[in-house]
DNA sequence: GATGAATGAGACTTCATTCAT
DNA sequence: TATGAATGAAGTCTCATTCAT
């Protein structure tokens, strides 16, 4: 074998380890920031405390992150940018109709954001936003607008197929996002604005939402004339 | 006596004037501390800004309040007050139809509260809760619990006369609920978080909402069973 | 007496104590940052030290300064601008000529600055200029252009009162400049460029320079014509 | 042999390539240094930056330096170097007068040296030499006097030629040596310590300072009697 | 009670230095 | 020898809290 080498002798087994670890640091720490973050949120979270929960020094989190600001920014692209893209494919792919599409919309945001960690970081901005402005804006950028945006293509899609009525297309957004916004707070909230005589279950309340959103809490099967608005 | 003592001379006069502000105090620090916090947030709040906006030094605050802590406690306590005997005492003798009713409470929520610092404390409650378990208890039984019992009334009132679908009584509350919260944390510089592409103006957002709420956003005149979905 | 008084009886002395030294605070402060700034240059000082020096702690520091920048353009103000002013005038009524001016001016700039500690100032600033560029804009507005300025002045005098040629007003500023930095950088350079066989003399140095800058060295009572240039 | 070993077959080539840098390294590190700490000043010149100029890596550094002390140190060492024997050759066999002489000196000094990298060992010495004082000792033996040396044989030449006043020898070196010293600060950074309104020229600095040493500001023709004072 | 000067723990960030590979 | 990931002391600055007046 490669006795006769005195490098190769450490190169397989020790090195590995010692790279494994750069590669592994930056997940390492953004799974601590997240946690962190969320825990805390973002001002009362210390940097030494993410370097910790990661094993790693001080001085180590910023060898990966230039400051806590792009810690937070790259936790953000990390867990919530990135599902964009996917989410927009689906959208352009979806066959079925505008009931089937919202369903499947607020469930699977449930599954892959509400029901994770990454949801802590919606409530943290909602909490934070007014400090931190440039947070806020990167998360506008990186966030908000994306996501509202998925919104209005869903709507103006149920428009064009004839499912969905013609409402103002700014205010409209928020029938299907407030549901949304609403429900991770109170995931994060500590409960303080659910009711505590109830455990509210996620899937109920999604499917509760879309009932409404869709059909409303009318028995009237028309739109009376008091609300024949333009928008 | 003192007349020999020029400082002495005006100390009568004076502390009329100090006896009367000192009992107003507490409600002075009370006042800024809310506003302070709603703005800003627990963490970003310094107690120095809290006493100037009272006209006190940031010694005096500490006479009052033990610690930062406390202070946010005590702001939270004095603000949560139940009006809710007012409102219900409306809904019994209300007379119009359930569209009527559910425009007039949100609309009337929004005056009454929503547009008012009254709404911060809900905002502070969502945000800090994690923080300060100890009130969450608080909050829910004097505020979020005769929240909820309102709403259902103002439902089951609805099925009653005919006019709304039976749903689920608990999570047709947040049906109600959710566009009020987010309403309440988009004002609350959560807005930075709504998009930036929409000033958003609260009337016109209550008025969709409420349509929403009602007729749905489908143009199906009616519900399909329940269900029956494709996929 | 006003023993009747039992505010008045502590006011006397000990109040007065509290005061004096929070109207001292700033002065002790700047005097401190003097000295270590002068001996351990701009980025070596640290502030704590700084407040050390002064008896006082770090945050205490912060009270009377923003910055540490903040702290260094106060010592400048303190100890090199307010003399300009002063100068101005002094060159305004002058009424010698200007060889009289000249050493004047040259003699008064080593008692007032050249010998103090405030001349470290410039040594600091001549070595740690290329950092600190908002440090430098500064010093430039507020030390060096009313300097040439003044040296411009006595040139532009000399000139009209036909005493003295009329050299480019640019590069004839340096035949006055040069032997004032040389100088400082000389008594703050640890001696490392003056030659260590004499003891630099700066009155001695001074009338010196004096004689050369007027007279030259040079034998000729004539300026020759390859030296006939229109600057 | 280690054929087998994929890591030690490059080995064998790579290695000439790497001992023949080995043994540039220093110098390497050294010029690298040189630029960084006459550009930045000592405190602000990172060691990494160092490193990256030389092309190697932080380690690296510190196998040939013990500290970034000793590195500044033999970066000084290093650059000091007594070329004085060549110009004391050249001014034993110059054959013009003593403007020409003056002149041709400060130009050339500013070509040779001025103008150079050297010049910054100057600047780094009049900088740092409170920091560095056992370096002070050195560089007045390697600079220092010989250079003063090399100017007082400039005057005495002058006297005994019947060309220069004879002034004393010590003052009078620096009438020379100072615009020299202020040129090389204000080439260094130093010169934002200069005015912003103009744009110093070497060249043009030096003539104009060449003036002023031979024939002064003065008009007068004659020198008058010196001490005679009117104040 | 009221003040506000003073404190000092602690936050983020930098960087010379070390050491496993 | 060479690397560069990792360290941790040290620096600037903030702010809740204390206490002499």
């Amino acid at each position: 074998m490669s006795t006769s080498c005195p490098i190769c002798k450490l190169a397989s087994g020790v090195r590995i380890k010692r790279e494994r670890r750069k590669e592994a640091r930056p997940g390492e720490l953004l799974a601590a920031a997240l946690d962190l973050f969320v825990e805390k949120g973002y001002a009362a979270t210390r940097v030494e405390e993410v370097a910790q929960r990661a094993g790693v020094s001080k001085g180590t989190l910023f060898l990966y992150f230039a400051s806590k600001e792009e810690l937070f920014k790259a936790v953000v692209r990390e867990n919530i940018s990135g599902r964009f893209t996917e989410w927009g494919e689906e959208l352009r792919t979806f066959e079925g109709n505008s009931e089937e599409l919202l369903r499947y919309c607020m469930s699977s945001w449930w599954e892959r954001v509400g029901a994770t960690k990454a949801s802590g970081i919606t409530k943290l901005m909602m909490s934070e936003a007014g400090n931190f402005p440039e947070l806020v804006r990167f998360f506008q950028q990186e966030v908000v607008q994306p996501g509202n945006d998925l919104i209005q293509r869903i709507l103006q899609r149920g428009v064009e197929r004839g499912e969905l009525r013609n409402v103002d297309p700014t205010y409209g957004i928020y029938s299907v996002l407030a549901p949304m916004i609403f429900l991770n707070m109170w995931k994060h909230g500590g409960g303080s604005c659910g009711d505590a005589r109830t455990e509210l279950d996620p899937q109920q309340y999604i499917a509760s939402q879309v009932q409404t959103i869709l059909f409303g809490l009318s028995v009237s099967p028309t739109i009376p004339v008091s609300g024949k608005k333009k928008n």
